[in-house]
DNA sequence: ACCCAGGGTCATA
DNA sequence: TATGACCATGGG
């Protein structure tokens, strides 16, 4: 990975998109919730969930780690997956609870904190990092489908590397900088609902000159690899 | 009627 | 190690 095509590509998407000001959440705890509850799914209902959880008094840690996991369901069901995320939720809210709250494990280490949030069910490589950064602000580059397939399409990457190798590549690529990635993963999720979609939206890509998708294409990702 | 969304886990070979 | 199946809602 080349540390001037990421920075040039990060520009054009700042130029073109604008400061994205992620995560869009009032807490740590806000974050975490929304970070599960986003996992394959469309934001707006991940929203709906949240609104819901708000409107139940139950966007809490204590509240979420006191609540039989049916209830819990019931409340994120719009972000669909409801009976994965009810025990995720509730997990990660007994881990808090249990590490001293947001307070508490925001005294760890970067590594103490990444294992112990991917130890959790359901916190995978891509949430495990997407908490590190937008809730703990540690210097983490998130990888999602968007990156992938934007970096695919840049003939950057193959596409179906492992996480950890990709996140590799752009972290030694790039400086170590928290609000650089956060910004720069935002503004890759921004420009990715727009264009870069598995049937690609090209019209008035500002990435166009640099993309190597055939034109109206379809081009999706290969399978990823662990 | 499809296609898509800011993943993760488990079974199988 | 590496594919496939499964989870599920809501909007375009």
């Amino acid at each position: 990975m080349d540390r001037g095509v990421l920075e040039a590509v990060h520009a054009a998407l700042l130029e073109r998109h604008g400061p994205q000001h992620w995560w869009p959440a009032d807490s740590a705890f806000e974050v975490i919730v929304g970070a599960i509850l986003i996992q394959r799914t469309a934001w707006r209902n991940a929203e709906l969930a949240l609104a819901r959880l708000r409107g139940a008094g139950a966007l809490d840690p204590e509240r979420l780690a006191a609540s039989a996991p049916d209830e819990v369901a019931a409340w994120v069901r719009p972000a669909g997956f409801y009976r994965h995320k009810s025990v995720r939720l509730i997990a990660v809210s007994r881990w808090l609870q249990a590490a001293g709250g947001i307070a508490g494990v925001a005294g760890l280490a970067d590594e103490a904190l990444a294992a112990s949030l991917r130890a959790l069910p359901g916190i995978g490589d891509e949430t495990a990092d997407a908490i590190s950064l937008y809730a703990f602000e540690r210097p983490v580059f998130v990888i999602d489908a968007y990156a992938r397939r934007l970096f695919a399409r840049l003939g950057l990457i193959r596409g179906d590397e492992p996480y950890a190798e990709l996140r590799a590549a752009c972290e030694s690529a790039l400086a170590r900088d928290a609000a650089y990635y956060n910004e720069y993963h935002a503004l890759i999720v921004a420009h990715g609902k727009q264009y870069c979609r598995p049937r690609p939206r090209c019209t008035e890509c500002v990435l166009a000159a640099r993309c190597t998708v055939p034109r109206g294409g379809p081009f999706d990702l290969p399978a990823r690899r662990r």
